[in-house]
DNA sequence: GCCAGACAGTCAGGTGGCGTTCAGGAAGTG
DNA sequence: CACTTCCTGAACGCCACCTGACTGTCTGGC
């Protein structure tokens, strides 16, 4: 399993990194939010997220949030040294998946894990018939499957994260481009036209239809 | 069962001897980290190793990873006089498999060494019509069979042990080499030829496919 | 002690895939 | 009709990867 630890404290980070490797998991550290946004990625290949509320550059809920809208939705479990409820509440309002205050039991904390992970890699998406699969970057309908490259499946997984809705140019940016990145309007207009060329070679039944002036949307 | 002991103390050494017998495995005894280097090698048909790690002449988790580099990767399960949580930690840094606490319960031990040979290592998979032969460090296909070397074999069987899903260049350096080891990146690659080749070699059936900026995936 | 062979790791040069840009046309908007 | 936004096809260039050869280390045999 390759699990993502966002936490800035070092001595933190060293500890679940040699405990879960123990425990025979691969791992990806992030010490502060932004690293997580680049690291944990849609297609990172990551099944869960360790998140730390407190981030020296932001909220760990902020941080879950942004990688949710980029398409990743793999578990999150939330590491914190509040205890209060509405703290413990708000962090599953965000999207988390479970709880755990510092200072944790090593056992415990890898035991949930391990439960979260089990439920398996959920596919990013089965709506509207399309599946992503960040496993083997593929895209998946009942008519076949096409292979995708990183950022093709990183443009697609933040569309299809929200089926229905429109999503804007400016957000598909941030989830397939590193932050601060710049590129040419005109390039995710290219990527788009590969995406829909790919998927229309597959017969597929979904399509991406753009909203002018706003975004896009899948259908 | 097969089963590896290595052990300073002549008391302990017996009682072991004498309990994995009567629960009906074969053992091998090592008085020091020398010897089990000599008898725990890699086709000495060993299933599970119990090692102390405090030896008279090295420290077991040298020991471990010692046999680890010579091809050995049977399960260890570590004994040892120290119970602290770092102990514990680097004793699974160096390549085990658990853990226990001396003095133990007899019980407890043979039962999890029963769960660690059952678990076995990784059942080098049949996958995709090419198989892997830990003993002989040997990769056959339908059509012939080569021998490998001890890298190359981690690297191949890191990757066949998920057929159809892309296999991240981390994961394989995580699988081929020690914690913390510095690779050149283009390391992996020449190995990645030098194991197509072989595989061209015998005509296999089967070959690596790469996926530029994630991976590498077996077909 | 010396040599031969096997294996790990590195380096430099070439290649192609993928990300990016551009220009021209089509479609939507006022 | 003027203007904006998006589609379309093609082309460029960088960088990840491939490839072949080389160096260094270790082991076993004479």
């Amino acid at each position: 399993m390759i699990i993502g630890v966002c936490e800035d404290d070092p001595a933190i980070r060293r500890l679940l990194a040699e405990a879960l490797r123990f425990a025979g998991h691969e791992t990806v550290m992030a010490h502060d939010g932004g690293e997580a946004l680049r690291l944990f990625g849609a297609d990172s290949g990551i099944d869960v997220m360790v998140v730390d509320i407190g981030l020296p550059d932001s909220d760990g809920r902020d941080v879950c949030q942004a990688l949710r809208s980029a398409g990743q939705n793999a578990p999150v479990l939330f590491l914190t040294a509040l205890g209060a409820t509405h703290d413990r509440l708000a962090g599953f309002g965000a999207g988390g998946d479970d709880y755990v205050a510092k200072p944790f039991e090593l056992k415990e904390l890898i035991a949930r894990l391990e439960a979260l992970g089990r439920r398996g890699r959920p596919p990013l998406s089965t709506t509207a018939g399309l599946d992503l699969d960040p496993a083997r970057h593929a895209a998946r309908t009942p008519s076949g499957e096409v292979l995708l490259t990183p950022t093709e499946f990183r443009m697609l997984a933040a569309i299809t994260s929200r089926p229905d809705e429109v999503v804007r140019r400016r957000t598909v940016i941030a989830a397939a481009w590193p932050e601060g990145a710049v590129v040419a309007e005109n390039t995710v207009d290219s990527f788009m036209r590969r995406i829909r060329t790919k998927l229309e070679s597959i017969g597929s039944p979904v399509s991406i239809e753009t909203v002018r002036g706003v975004g896009f949307r899948i259908r």
